[in-house]
Order: structure tokens, then C-alpha cells, then sequence
RNA sequence: GGAGAGAUGGCCGAGUGGUCGAAGGCGCAGCACUGGAAAUGCUGUAUAGGGGCAACUCUAUCGAGGGUUCGAAUCCCUCUCUCUCCGCCA
């Protein structure tokens, strides 16, 4: 959430950045809306104070002796209700205008920072660094037939269990998802992050919260009885972890990892990535989360993000990390760097992770701060996968892959999965 | 799902119509005392918004929303949540 009071001092300031992102908006009417409230709270203030001392006045008076049905009285009762009714015809107004203002601005994105590469889309990213050689070979071939012939999972069958875009894992395949899950928050907790296993169902506040609401409301979904949706990632309950909460400066940065199932309906994905582990409606997902003071945030997105690229070193796996211009930022980030690890079978370098600077647009939204001095500052937020488990199966069979029909394993994983190879089931 | 109890500041807890943003305690911070600490004493210690260079000041907030009243933490209504017991259950 955008801070009202800039959109009240400094409307260009947005409307610039959200012009990068490729959203032209006219922030007059909302500027002038956000006046005109302020106003309003003004008005309405004088009059609660001439209220609240007519009410004192006349508990004053009763106390001296005056009689409660006296004249004198009766006129400071008369008076207190013309108050009273013109505060309450405020109100009225006060409520319609701030529910507006807070309607839109909740559908605003952050904007970007400063450094963030202005572009249109994702043509427009670069790339800042590379790891690894990528193998490039036209006999290599895909995850999802190396994982059929392996027999590590089976889509078919998925369907009959519930729809497409739905996978089960079997024997190694299953194995070898709870051993990445539990490699990966071996490697983070080992650094000092602090592990959360949250719920999988969120309410409507955490996901307003994070920025998921109202705008994308499409994306997650939902159980209608009990007003709770399933997460679409972590984020979402981390963020919330800290709602309306003043962190003790001294507690921070807060560091957490988290493994969730992530679930997301895919809406306008059609047709896209329909074979594999690539894009589904359920998957598994290591997230890395900070809360930090706003002057510590840059360094912060920095680390957070080497923390996930451990991920892939571990596990050898090729990639590179690009920038995301202005325009394919996400809707809460105020910076981002996408992790794009090599898939030899596909030939393309595929997103395994995002790591996001948010700067102070979730904390906002949430009502997180921290005492710094003698004032209340919001808080700086950042997440970043370490990593999607899926695609990092994907990328794992894909990289290790030799043409006798097994899978090399990185020797960082041997102790979770406890083999080094994923050999052909004799049936 | 059924029955009952409750929701007050960081925490515990008092307050049943007026000067209550709220006693008291704990915690925390500062100062004094000490070689240092403990103990003790003193002082301070909610959030949000508005005005002022500042000292400061105004408004709102005692789970949420609505009502009664000149005036509500306190009375009335609705909702939410938490706890206890019973039932069911991994």
C-alpha cells in the first residue's frame, strides 16, 4: 500500500513510478479525495472538542449543585445534540470518502525503486550475473520423460485424483522431493534462519496483507464456508506472522524459512507449460523471509538473495540471476532479481526463484513497525524462494541426466536422498 | 456440533455513567546509590491521525460494529474471537 500522505504531497512522485510499471493513472481525483477527507477529519475534530467540553461542562455544573432539569442544563443538552448530529452527518461522509480512497490505493502496486531498470517487459531485464556451464546438447531430453521412464510420477493418474496441472510422486520421485525440502531448510537454518511451518489456509486479512488482495483474487483458491483461502505461497502467512505488531528493534533483522505448499489456479496460463513440474496448481516451495529496519533493506535484498543461489551451487545447477525491469515487477516488489536456472532439455533457463524487495508496501498493508528512538518506523520486508522444489526436481533430472537412462545426483544431496543416482526401476 | 465463561495498555489486573488513555503490580528504559552488580529509591514508558520550529496541543481507540446519553471501558443490540466441559476425531 502506497502512503496516503505522499499521494497528498507528492503525487508525481507516483504517478512517475507507476508509469514505469506501465500504469497510467490520473492521482488528481485521489489527491484531491485524500484533501478533502483530511479536511473533513479537521472539521470534524473542532466539533468533538466542543462536544467533549459541553460534556464536562454540564458534569461541572451537576457536581456545583446545579439540578440536572434546570434551564441551565437543558441549553448545554440542546447544544451538545446539534453537535452531536452534525458530527454524525461527518462521519457519514468521512467513511464514504476514506473507503474509497482505501479502495484504490489498495489496488495500486509499489513503485519501483530507483535503481530498478525501466523497461516494458520481460525484454527489457538484464542479466547481472551468470553461474555454471550450461550443458547444451540436443540429445538431452525433457524432466517429464525422464521422469515417466524413471517412473517418478504420474500425471494420468493425477486427473483421475483430482484435475490437470496436478502431479503424484512415487517411489524416488517422492523421496527425492522430501529430501530437496529438507536439504534446503538444512542449508538456510545452518545460516541462522529462524524454520515456520505455517498453516496452509489464510484468511482474507493476510492476504490482503501481502498484496495478493484485493486485485488477484482470480489467482488463489478459495473455501467459501469458512472465508479462508489456500496459500499461494508462504509469503503470505510470513508476512502476517508479524500483523500489527511493533518489533523490538533489537530483534532485528528477523530471518525465516518456510516450507509450505503453494497453490495456485493458473488463471490465463492456458496451454502453458501443460507437461511437467513446471507449472502447477499445487507445489512445494522453501521460502526465505525478512523483516528489517528500512536503512538496512538494500543490503538485505542483496544477501537474501545469495542465500537462494547457495541453493543452486549446492546442487550445481547452472544459472543466472536477472533484474526485472520496471515493467515485470511484481505487484508488491519495489526491486526484484529472478533466479533462472539452466534446463538442458528445454534449452531455455527456466525461473526457480524470485527475490523481492517490497521496501515498505507490505508492512503498510499489515501494520508492521519498529521503535526506533522515540518514533514508530514501518519496516522493510523481502522474500525470496529457496527454492521451488518442483522445478528444482526438474532442473535436477534434466542437468544429471546420461544417456543410459540414469540421473546423476549433487553430492550435497546423497545424505538427504541417500543415493547419488536415480536408476531405471527393474519392473 | 451442544453447553457455559470471557475479551481492558508489552504482560497481570482494577474499574459498572461524568474530571478515565484508564488505579495498582510486573516488565522495560533512564537517573541516583555501588568497585561492579543485586536490592532499593526517583522519573519515564500505548497506538493512529491532525496542528505547531518547538515545548506542547487537539481528536479517536478499553475485541469489532451499531444504539441510548449533554457525557460510555461502564447500559442495550449484533457480530467475531478465545477459553472450559461434552461429543467426534489424526
Amino acid at each position: 500500500m502506497l502512503d496516503q500522505r505522499l499521494i497528498r504531497e507528492n503525487p508525481k512522485l507516483i504517478a512517475d513510478g507507476l508509469k514505469n510499471r506501465g500504469i497510467e493513472i490520473d492521482l488528481e481525483q485521489l489527491q484531491l479525495k485524500s484533501e478533502r477527507l483530511k479536511d473533513i477529519e479537521q472539521q470534524r475534530n473542532k466539533l468533538q472538542a466542543q462536544g467533549n467540553s459541553i460534556g464536562k461542562e454540564v458534569g461541572q455544573k451537576i457536581r456545583e449543585g446545579v439540578k440536572p432539569n434546570s434551564n441551565e442544563i437543558d441549553l448545554l443538552r440542546s447544544k451538545g445534540n446539534k453537535i452531536k448530529q452534525k458530527v454524525a452527518e461527518l462521519e457519514e461522509v468521512e467513511k464514504e470518502i476514506s473507503e474509497e480512497i482505501k479502495n484504490t490505493i489498495l489496488t495500486l502496486p509499489n513503485i519501483p525503486n530507483k535503481e530498478c531498470p525501466i523497461g516494458k517487459d520481460e525484454k527489457n531485464n538484464i542479466v547481472i550475473r551468470s553461474w555454471g556451464e550450461p550443458i547444451k546438447s540436443k540429445d538431452y531430453k525433457d524432466h517429464w520423460s525422464i521422469a515417466e521412464d524413471l517412473g517418478l510420477l504420474d500425471t494420468q493418474r493425477s486427473v483421475r485424483i483430482s484435475k490437470s496441472r496436478f502431479v503424484t510422486l512415487f517411489n524416488e520421485g517422492a523421496r527425492l522431493e522430501r529430501a530437496l525440502i529438507n536439504f534446503m531448510l538444512d542449508l538456510h537454518t545452518n545460516k541462522g534462519y529462524t524454520e515456520v511451518l505455517p498453516p496452509a489456509l489464510v484468511n482474507t486479512a493476510s492476504l490482503t496483507a501481502s498484496g495478493q488482495l484485493p486485485k488477484f483474487s482470480d489467482e488463489s483458491f478459495r473455501c467459501i464456508e469458512d472465508d479462508l483461502w489456500l496459500t499461494p505461497t508462504a509469503e503470505v502467512p510470513l508476512t502476517s506472522l508479524h500483523r500489527e505488531e511493533i518489533i523490538p528493534l533489537k530483534n532485528l533483522p528477523i530471518r525465516y524459512v518456510a516450507y509450505s505448499p503453494c497453490f495456485r489456479r493458473e488463471a490465463g496460463s492456458y496451454g502453458r507449460d501443460t507437461r511437467g513440474l513446471i507449472r502447477l496448481h499445487q507445489f512445494n516451495k522453501v521460502e526465505l523471509y525478512w523483516f528489517v529496519h528500512p536503512e538496512n533493506s538494500r543490503k538485505a535484498h542483496e544477501q537474501i538473495t545469495k542465500d537462494a543461489e547457495d541453493v543452486l551451487k549446492a546442487l550445481e545447477l547452472p544459472y543466472r540471476v536477472v533484474e526485472l525491469c520496471t515493467g515485470d515487477l511484481g505487484f508488491s516488489a519495489s526491486r526484484t532479481y529472478d533466479l533462472e536456472v539452466w534446463l538442458p532439455g528445454a534449452e531455455t533457463f527456466r525461473e526457480i526463484s524470485s527475490s523481492s524487495l517490497c521496501n515498505d508496501f507490505q508492512a503498510r498493508r499489515s501494520s508492521i513497525r519498529t521503535k526506533d528512538g522515540k518514533t514508530n518506523v514501518l519496516v522493510h520486508t523481502l522474500n525470496a524462494s529457496g527454492l521451488a522444489v518442483g522445478r528444482t526436481m526438474a532442473a535436477l533430472l534434466e542437468n544429471g541426466q546420461s544417456s543410459d537412462g540414469t540421473v546423476a545426483l549433487p553430492k550435497a544431496l546423497v545424505p538427504y536422498f541417500g543415493a547419488s543416482k536415480l536408476k531405471p526401476q527393474s519392473k
